[in-house]
DNA sequence: TCCAAATCTAGAACGTGTTTCAATAATCAT
DNA sequence: ATGATTATTGAAACACGTTCTAGATTTGGA
């Protein structure tokens, strides 16, 4: 996978255009959505032409799957670095998961483009997806874990995460698209982690 | 909505017309999945004008929602005609969503175009994707009840069952989009069903 | 430094979902 | 039955993701 993680090969100028088009990317996603991130635009704001965006990216949702592996990655980084609030697994995954919900809601825009982005993917963007979701594993079971550092996850906890993520996911799906209320997701985050964290 | 379920309006020829649009777009995406229903082709199938399709159904996704909602009603009208058999309702509820996976992974081509189509929807195809939750719902809801026919679900059968749902869609959308492996559907609702049912 | 290979650019072109339009056909109220 | 309304047709046109091409530019090794 061409991670945002590893040290990015090519040259200086090309690290650069690569950084150019995903922030382009982002601007896009954020002013307009899903719609908006047109490659012709992000190639224009990128300042790279049209041929040399598919060389980078071999399609839309490559390049929007990479950028919201970007997202990840910070959001993850920074949970890393506080200590997650609550007394119990379900307070501090709430914690989390409703933090980390109502970000994206501030950017309802970029959270829809991403997100639309997430379900479009095919076998040929298992990477970048699959990294997305060791992210969002990893902040969960630290959630879960809590102040207990060294706790090896059960396998009982991963299958946990994996049921969590995954109604985080349609909740948020439901909302991107415009069929739920945006306080539905968090509220079918917490019932799922009520039934599942008792 | 424009369901299925309803007496569906408009003169004999009219009914007709949208069977064969129906027919031809399950045909179409029964041969070559999502891609293979392009709308000149299902036009061309159904022997009415491109613009009479769009005036029947406002888009692919529309038509494709629509398609899924009367294979559901069609599989739901089955379910309740038979007796679930199991002891528990893990056993009920894991026949019914194995069956049904089953049957769907039969014809994989058709179940990645109604997957691809539900996971695109947008609000405008909201009533199409209630009818076809209400659906599934339905089904499971009367698994974990078992033989007792009168017993109201409670709120926590509902929020199981939101849940089973959520992690059977998600693992669904992995196999369609060829991420994960057939068996890994019914493995994961598997997981979910023991963790949520106990 | 110089050459070959790789990369980048500008732009045309293609495919498919969607829209539009003028002409024809069907339906319905009187 | 007739005129008005509505539905259907066939075809053109548009939008955007994607592909392709021919020529410039950059890069990296001898």
């Amino acid at each position: 996978m061409t991670s945002v993680t590893e040290a990015t090969p090519g040259s200086n100028a090309q690290r650069e255009r690569r950084r150019r088009i995903l922030d382009a990317t982002i601007a896009l996603a954020d002013s307009g959505g899903f719609d908006a991130v047109q490659m012709r635009a992000v190639a224009d704001n990128a300042d790279v032409a049209l041929g040399t965006l598919y060389r980078y990216f071999p399609s839309k949702i490559h390049l929007l799957v990479t950028a919201l592996g970007r997202q990840f990655e910070r959001a993850e980084e920074q949970s890393r670095n506080r200590q997650v609030p609550g007394d119990t697994a379900h307070e501090r995954v709430m914690y989390i998961l409703g933090h980390t919900t109502t970000a994206l809601q501030k950017q309802p825009e970029l959270t829809e483009a991403l997100t639309r982005a997430f379900m479009f993917a095919d076998a040929s963007v298992a990477d970048e997806i699959h990294f997305v979701g060791m992210k969002l594993t990893a902040m969960i079971t630290r959630a879960i874990d809590g102040t207990d550092e060294n706790r090896e996850p059960t396998e009982e906890d991963t299958a946990i995460v994996r049921v969590i993520s995954d109604v985080w996911f349609t909740a948020l799906m439901g909302w991107v698209t415009g069929r739920t209320q945006a306080e539905d997701v968090t509220k079918s985050v917490d019932v799922a982690v009520r039934l599942l964290l008792r």
